[in-house]
DNA sequence: TTTAATTTTCAAAAAGTTTTGAAAATTCAG
DNA sequence: CTGAATTTTCAAAACTTTTTGAAAATTAAA
């Protein structure tokens, strides 16, 4: 296989990946780009390369940056702006679970929470079934985030971060 | 709040973070109502309590059954399919994982396993970076592999399951 | 200051996904 | 078998999300 069709190959699959996430394919096609490529690139080579209009090429990589996955590199003497992605692919597995943790799975810890009191006969089965279920969900959630937690401090914690190696 | 308030609410939110996370919101809200039922439910019950069609209830409990979180149950007696969801949250995480996985995940490895050799001057940089990055996430795809294939198996594995207990 | 390059915005269009509902298929009691 | 109850299918409609592209805003060199 010749390096240009691999890159091309990988950003497609990266893009299948991602929607199939949650992540907007574009997004993730151009996170696949910047995280294959050997140089900073412009908002003109994303647009070149991806065959995507300007106004969501622009999008996208403010987006990525919103999840600290792309960062602005200015190149001295010239006007345009130039992207680069985090390529230590753990940060980056860090970097999305700590925004989608924050933005999504707190939400809905958060209404899991004002659901625990149901105000009505406490006997009945039904309530108790119910908050007995919610009361199961908020654990695991709890369990969840502290996994998370963990695994996002994993790289400052000495235990942890032996620990993982023994699986690399 | 009410018992049906509350449902109801949790209904809305989990449809809500299933599609933050790729899964049709119906699908989502089924799961939910299936969930919280203190009795197993009909497709008529599904369709009244979402207000949704017969073809979409239809296809979106097989669905779920396809995934193994929700089974038919038979009432003896009567003609009508009843459904129930598996309780138990930490075997609906690992069906979901384990499901996810293989669907979405291990076709991606498959595509980073083809990409590792470009037929091209592998004293190239350009080669060498692209190479090198896929290697990274192969190598972290790896470990995720592991993580996953760990959890799933927590439970039938001594040493997982008293260690996680720690973190509950 | 200009002014030209560049980035951002956003309404409208395109594309993609989900839902409906009625017809077809299946099931099963009598 | 027959026929009523139930489930499944799927083309068309509704809805949602993404993309475009040109105009507005911003930036910085001259």
């Amino acid at each position: 296989m010749k390096l240009a069709e691999a890159k091309e190959q990988f950003i497609q699959s990266w893009g299948v990946l991602g929607s199939q996430w949650g992540i907007n394919r574009t997004m993730a096609q151009v996170h696949a780009l910047l995280l294959v490529a050997s140089t900073p690139l412009s908002t003109d080579d994303i647009m070149l390369q991806l065959s995507i209009s300007r106004g969501n090429a622009n999008m996208n990589v403010r987006e990525l940056m919103d999840w600290n996955l792309v960062n602005k590199v200015i190149v001295p003497g010239d006007r345009k702006e130039y992207f680069i992605a985090e390529k230590d692919i753990w940060k980056v597995a860090t970097y999305i679970m700590q925004q989608r943790k924050k933005r999504e799975l707190d939400p809905m810890v958060k209404v899991l929470n004002q659901l625990s009191d149901v105000e009505e006969d406490k006997k009945d089965p039904e309530v108790k079934a119910f908050t007995q279920a919610i009361e199961n969900i908020k654990k695991f959630a709890g369990q969840a985030d502290k996994t998370m937690d963990m695994m996002i401090k994993a790289e400052e914690n000495w235990f942890w971060s032996n620990f993982l190696k023994l699986f690399k």
